[in-house]
RNA sequence: GCCGCAGUGGCGGAACUGGCAGACGCGCAGGACUUAAAAUCCUGUUGUAGCGAUACAGUACCGGUUCGAUUCCGGUCUGCGGCACCA
């Protein structure tokens, strides 16, 4: 009896061995494979098994692509170590974030050991080491200089429980991503990012990605590209105008009011002595409302200006309104208001008794009493001069050339991608490099100057007053100007946590170059990234913010390529009992290093494949890993038991190999990770009968450990050393599947009457039909009653004989 | 409201391109081994009827296409995710 599985010991083994021997060296010549994950936030709760769910995947992955196609793997991981948590921890504590951040960090780093990956430590980064955000800012100095990051008073998404500005993408609801509370608004000086000058190009770019087509579409839906006109309306009696933005400008002639966002430049202008107070008082109510306010107000309000607009089409004069269901900062902030074709228009037409007027006919006629808008774009043109006739279809696509052509306005697009707001009114982020001259006006801290050092402080608590804790340091905000020598003051405001992690990636394959962000060698060589893993959370802020920098990073010259990520795969996430997030708060975590200790490393890392499909969520229940720990006992037996077999492969054998390959080797292409273990487990029972009856033979035993190997390396290793190899499993190669030992004389073929299965017959490979067919109702016998209408045959799956009574 | 994804045994889930539904695992039941327990091994496990071979029903619901539908089409319900007055 050969010894029992000590999972203990042999992964205690490996480890030590892999240490002082890694298995993934560069020799320059294997080609590269560079698969990395999202890099974690070093949190002081450590890992649950849902961190190393994804941990996991991208570790299989790496190793499978060592294995087949004898890759050098860049597998790196570093520290997202910026941002609110470490700094409220650091409030709580009175302890310096950067204290807690490194215990963090070493506390994970641990913990990440646990999971047995291919990390190369030595590309190790840290957002908050001055050598890693010197480049951060660097960048930034750069946008500054290409005039992509600029200043900018307006009211801005406002957290009042963070106390900072928020960009777009992280209010969710009207409530700020990190912690949940209500956004408000807030008019203050900001840095702001130009994103909206790579719309397109982050836009037309989605299609040569590789990615899940869920994260392409959130990404396009985020960039919200629209095709319309702008129209130019005149003031009645005044000498303005008011430009308009419509998606539908077929439907002008319906246009029977016009409404501007109570924060429009005209707003106030446009009020008469008669309506004055009131637009006064709607104006500033509208200031006073929160995000939330905003999305809760179901009934729309309004006020009547008490001027008009003249429709350059049909000279009609329409009134304007003003409401705050238009928003200010999209299209012109004015909009041409056709009730008939609009849902937002017919409700407020119907509230304040504004006229209608249809102008497409639906089923080809006028609607009597209209109940609600038609707003789909086909029909023929109604009431409207001389487009009536013409298809809205066709006019929608039309309109906007004829009305440029006409002198009433231009073909234009609108995005709804906004400018990234940049700045963070708190502590723990890369301070922004750029001094405040009052001569100068803004000046980039010069580049050799950078890092520019964050300060030590007395008090990290946020201000709440919009300014950032650094604003209290005297000493390091006046300055002197980089450019007259003047005396300046530095910016207090920081930059946000996805500053660092816009770019992170690129550092890891020269971290220690103090010249360059990264050698032109270097990114030649290892870049981009072939396979990134991570959660589908960061679908629009993190990957869209990496991208934009890239595309950047292209421009200047620092990188040959345009997109970051290769390859995109979006794991699932683990979730406690009925689906509940995993958190401290609910008390649902499960901790992987009591399972490791109880199983093994191997067996926890096969259980988190085995749970469920890779990139849907599921439900973490322990009592399944006692499955595969069984099975992988159940595999170290039959190896240990057969390791010496002399048992030639015989024709099933080799059948049962060859199918083995093909079914791993097909599941891990298409990701399918959870049947990849199924998969072993049922080739496993398979060979453990055939060893009971006649044996196995040593290829067949050898290749399965190389499949195996992947997913759990040190039973691999280990088995693969016991059937005699002396090197590393993992310097072998992928088996390939030898398809004659595939092909059988004789198959399994279903015999149906009806498409109803009643017995299942063997025939030679090479039957035909009418062979077939006659051995099927063979098969039936008196089963098969009344006429036979029709016979078919799928060769070698099914006789399906169809017979009337 | 709009867009996307999903709905299969007691549970997690499988089924390649329309071809034997429920692989694999958990749990449960029975048995073997044991003084006993744990571990391990064997058998069974969608429902209904039957001792039984077997028959019928069955992939959220209603309908359609097809020799044949978990898979394709139309409609309904439920759950999850994204967006949310974007003109």
């Amino acid at each position: 009896m050969a010894e029992p599985y000590n999972h203990r010991e042999i992964e205690q083994k490996w480890r030590k061995e892999w240490e002082i021997n890694p298995i993934n060296v560069n020799d320059g010549k294997k080609p590269k494979y560079y698969c990395l994950d999202m890099f974690p936030y070093p949190s002081g709760n450590g890992l649950h098994v849902g961190h190393w769910r994804g941990y996991v995947i991208s570790d299989v992955w790496s190793r499978y692509k060592m294995l087949n196609g004898g890759h050098y793997i860049i597998h790196p991981m570093g520290w997202d170590a910026f941002g609110l948590p470490a700094e409220n921890y650091a409030i709580k504590m009175g302890v310096h974030p950067a204290k807690s951040t490194a215990e963090n960090v070493a506390n994970i780093k641990k913990q990440i050991g646990e999971i047995a990956a291919l990390y190369d430590w030595d590309m190790e980064v840290n957002t908050t080491d001055p050598a890693f955000y010197k480049w951060t800012q660097w960048i930034f100095v750069k946008m500054f200089k290409e005039g992509l990051a600029y200043e900018k008073e307006m009211p801005i998404n406002w957290c009042p429980s963070c106390k900072t500005g928020l960009a777009n993408e992280e209010v969710v609801n009207g409530k700020c991503e990190r912690c949940g509370a209500d956004v408000t608004k807030k008019n203050l000086k900001q840095w702001m990012l130009r994103i909206t000058k790579y719309a397109d190009r982050l836009l037309n770019d989605l299609d040569k990605l590789d990615w899940p087509e869920k994260v392409k579409k959130m990404q396009t839906d985020w960039i919200g590209k629209s095709y319309g006109a702008e129209v130019d309306f005149k003031v009645d009696g005044m000498d303005e105008t008011i430009t308009v933005y419509t998606t539908r400008p077929d439907t002008l002639y319906g246009a029977t009011f016009m409404v501007l966002a109570p924060e429009h430049k005209l707003a106030a202008k446009l009020a008469t002595p008669e309506t004055k107070e009131a637009v006064e008082q709607y104006i500033y109510d509208a200031s006073m409302k929160s995000n939330v306010d905003r999305l809760q107000d179901k009934e729309k309000t309004g006020v009547f200006t008490g001027s008009y607009a003249i429709n350059p089409l049909n000279g009609e004069k329409t009134p304007i309104w003003l409401s705050d269901y238009v928003l200010a900062d999209y299209g012109t902030g004015a909009i041409m208001c056709v009730p008939a074709h609009d849902d937002r228009d017919f409700e407020f037409a119907t509230k304040f008794g504004i006229p209608i007027i249809q102008v497409i006919a639906k089923d080809g006629k006028e609607i009597e009493h209209m109940t609600e808008a038609y707003t789909e774009a086909s029909g023929t043109m109604i009431n409207s001069g001389d487009w009536n006739g013409l298809e809205s279809a066709v006019l929608k696509k039309e309109a906007p050339e004829m009305i440029e052509k006409m002198g009433y306005g231009r073909k234009t697009t609108n995005y709804k991608l906004r400018d990234w707001v940049f700045s963070r009114q708190r502590y723990w982020g890369e301070p922004i490099p750029i001094v405040h001259c009052e001569k100068c006006g803004a000046v980039p801290v010069p580049e050799e100057e950078l890092p520019l050092l964050l300060p030590e402080v007395e008090s990290y608590q946020p201000t709440g007053t919009g300014e950032s804790p650094l604003a209290d340091i005297t000493d390091w905000v006046n300055t002197t100007c980089p450019c007259c020598g003047g005396p300046a003051k530095r910016e207090t405001n920081t930059m946000p946590q996805w500053a660092g992690s816009s770019w992170y990636f690129l550092r890891y394959v020269d971290n220690h170059n103090d010249k360059e962000l990264v050698s032109k060698e270097k990114a030649d060589k290892y870049l981009p990234v072939d396979m990134y893993i991570g959660g589908v959370e960061h679908a629009v802020l993190h990957l869209l913010y990496s991208r934009f920098y890239t595309k950047f990073l292209y421009d200047i010259g620092v990188v040959d390529f345009d997109e970051p990520f290769t390859k995109l795969f979006n794991q699932g996430m683990i979730t406690g009992k009925n689906g509940i997030k995993m958190s401290k708060s609910k008390g649902n975590v499960v901790s992987p290093d009591d399972l490791v200790r109880d199983y093994g490393c191997d067996s926890l890392r096969m259980y988190e494949l085995f749970v469920g499909p890779p990139e849907l969520d599921s439900e973490w229940d322990d009592r399944g890993i006692d499955g595969v720990y069984r099975f992988l006992t159940r595999f170290w037996n039959l190896v240990m038991d057969n390791k010496d077999t002399k048992v030639e492969p015989t024709k099933e054998l080799l059948k049962v190999r060859n199918l083995l390959i093909k079914t791993i080797t097909q599941r891990l292409d298409s990701f399918s990770l959870n049947t990849v273990i199924s998969g072993f487990m049922e080739y496993n029972n398979k060979l453990i009968d055939m060893a009971k009856n006649g044996g196995v033979d040593k290829e067949t035993l050898k290749t399965f450990v190389v499949l195996i190997a992947p997913f759990a390396p040190h039973i691999g290793e280990e088995l693969w050393r016991q059937l005699g190899e002396s090197g590393s499993v993992f310097h072998t190669n992928w088996p390939s599947v030898d398809e004659t030992a595939l092909v059988d004389d004789e198959k399994e073929v279903a015999v149906q009457i009806n498409g109803r299965t009643k017995t299942v017959i063997k025939v030679p490979a090479d039957i035909d039909k009418d062979a077939a067919i006659a051995a099927g109702k063979e098969a039936l016998g008196s089963k098969l009653t009344g006429t036979v209408v029709k016979e078919i045959y799928v060769p070698g799956r099914i006789i399906n004989i169809v017979a009337k009574p």
